[in-house]
DNA sequence: AATGAATGAGGGTTCATTCAT
DNA sequence: TATGAATGAACCCTCATTCAT
């Protein structure tokens, strides 16, 4: 009982905090902001995260874990590894756009932090590259795609991309469907811009 | 004379700007010793620079704009669209390798803002984003490029995925090279993963 | 029954915030401390005590009262007044000598507090007072002592020399025995610096 | 002139934190309550001041300096050793009496803070431990005073005893006069009680 | 143009105390 | 009696910006 309450007002505090941080960006977020959004007492915080940072750290390894698992779950069953990477790009696409706040607090609040935090959100990461990697890795192992990939360069160009696609149609003001430009992006990583 | 003069405390402040962001952050660099290290009062910044994220603005549009005319005349005699792109690339990484307090200052610093200021440095951004685009339509046009390519999507991709290869190597410290990366990094963007 | 289980937990308590006291000091030592060095919830120490000062004068009082007991039962069977006065000095440099963390409570913590809070303290302070003063008067009477001591003026040059042997000796790291400094001490009392 | 008006602001906030704390207490003193009273902004405080704990030290040094060049001067052509303890006692009873705000601020305030403060403190008070020592001594070497005095301790008495005349005669809400007390203290410490 | 002393708004965090259970 | 989760008031200090000189 006593656990499960802790847990509704984790949650609370963790909701209120997405909500509060997307709105105002996480500098202009004062934790009595997201205390009084959340309907607890600016201290009942400090009882559940160690500070401001650590809301922001505890939310994206949250979200991510959730992402990710709709990642995992989805390529399961898949074998044929393109689909695989055009089925991770339409989740990406499709959740964050589904999710405009968590949009805004991954591709925008996430990056004011400092050099320790990055590096933080880099390990919450993990996971998620691996993911990526392990596709590679596969497609490679199966000659669907070319043998001398340097799978951390590929990984990372493929998820600079992306991210950059996410951001722009952000700051854009989300005037277009981010899910529709999946045909596009995975066309360009399968098969480049040459003829 | 007093408009060289002018000229000169405003580079001098630039410069001073550009060490202390580098070093510090963004944030953790008070007007004071950007002013200290400039060797000039800190009210002198602010006959130069409306604010302090102006410096940051104003540093980046001065910075950019080098890289920008480094690569423009790099390709002015290129007619190859291929080599283009390569030589875009290998013109941006170099440039960063070089100015390891730049990179950080574009990488790190400079996401660390506001939305507005972010789309301040869009718009500084623009004539980088049109060279390439330019080089696009051109290969798009000499059917080198694929020609149901969406440019302006591509470019995204493309310019996303450089940058984060950058702040990749940033954050690792710099431990190899990045310029060595142009090949796979090209390689990707015109063929990408697929056999 | 009960009463006897509060009085345990009382103690408890108050030798807990002794030890907690000594340690951090009066200012340092959150409530929420000395509660899990009493191995009791924080809440409890409020069915003990109305705020976190009562437990440093309760404690005070204490501690107080058991100096006080050794002093009037080791005097009750003296008649020399010198050596009655001898005999407090003695017991008062030994006690704390072997009680270091009293020491530090009553000589650093308990300065530490509001003027409100002084007051209080020299309320409980009251019968060490009289116990002293009683020996000057008796001494008087017996043309022992000089006929025209202000012996309230007396008492608190004797009090307040013996309260700063105390504490320099403490803030000096205790690196002397501070019993050893009785007989300097009472001489000085008795006769005074003059040849 | 410029360091002049730099000399009167850094007197304007000692003169009025001597006020404030003397009415509140330090803890109770929030330094904007000494920036309002000294008639400059919160910030202009840190111009002069590291710290809130340095505006106690510096205003402590300040003042003590003032009541040692005091007694210092007055002892300075007496040659009678008796007498210049004397002086001494009565320079210090008569100047608190007189600025009863720095009474409270040396006898009260000053007690409550950190042990590191404290010894702070004790390296300012240094000098007039010197002086009366030196006096402690010269009377020795003129076989005024017995020669087998240990003088740091006899020093530690006669401070001691000064000092818990002060604190009582504040707590007690100054209702007797203080330099009344010279001749019994002095006495005291000439000829302690014995007949 | 240049200075740099002065300004004052702004917020994360602690912790004594309460109260529903 | 006992608990301990929740409360929320309280405050020092920084630093971007201004303005009198």
């Amino acid at each position: 009982m006593t656990s499960s309450k802790k847990k509704e007002k984790y949650d609370l505090i963790l909701d209120a905090a997405l909500k509060v941080f997307a709105e105002h960006g996480f500098h202009r977020s004062q934790v009595a902001k997201i205390a009084r959004e959340a309907g607890v007492a600016d201290g009942t915080i400090y009882l559940y995260f160690k500070r401001k940072e650590d809301i922001l750290i505890c939310l994206f390894r949250e979200q991510l874990g959730r992402l990710l698992q709709l990642a995992h779950d989805a390529i399961q069953d898949i074998t044929d590894v393109k689909q695989a990477l055009r089925t991770i790009c339409e989740i990406h696409y499709t959740h964050l756009e589904n999710n405009v706040d968590l949009a805004f607090v991954t591709q925008i609040e996430l990056r004011q932090s400092s050099l320790e935090l990055r590096k933080e959100i880099g390990i919450a990461f993990k996971p998620y590259i691996e993911l990526v990697e392990n596709v590679l890795h596969k497609g490679i192992e199966q000659n669907v795609f070319r043998p001398d990939l340097n799978v951390k360069l590929v990984r990372l160009l493929i998820l600079g991309a992306i991210d950059e696609v996410v951001t722009s149609w952000l700051i854009s003001g989300q005037k277009y469907s981010l899910a529709a430009q999946v045909d596009g992006t995975v066309n360009f990583f399968l098969q480049g811009i040459d003829q």
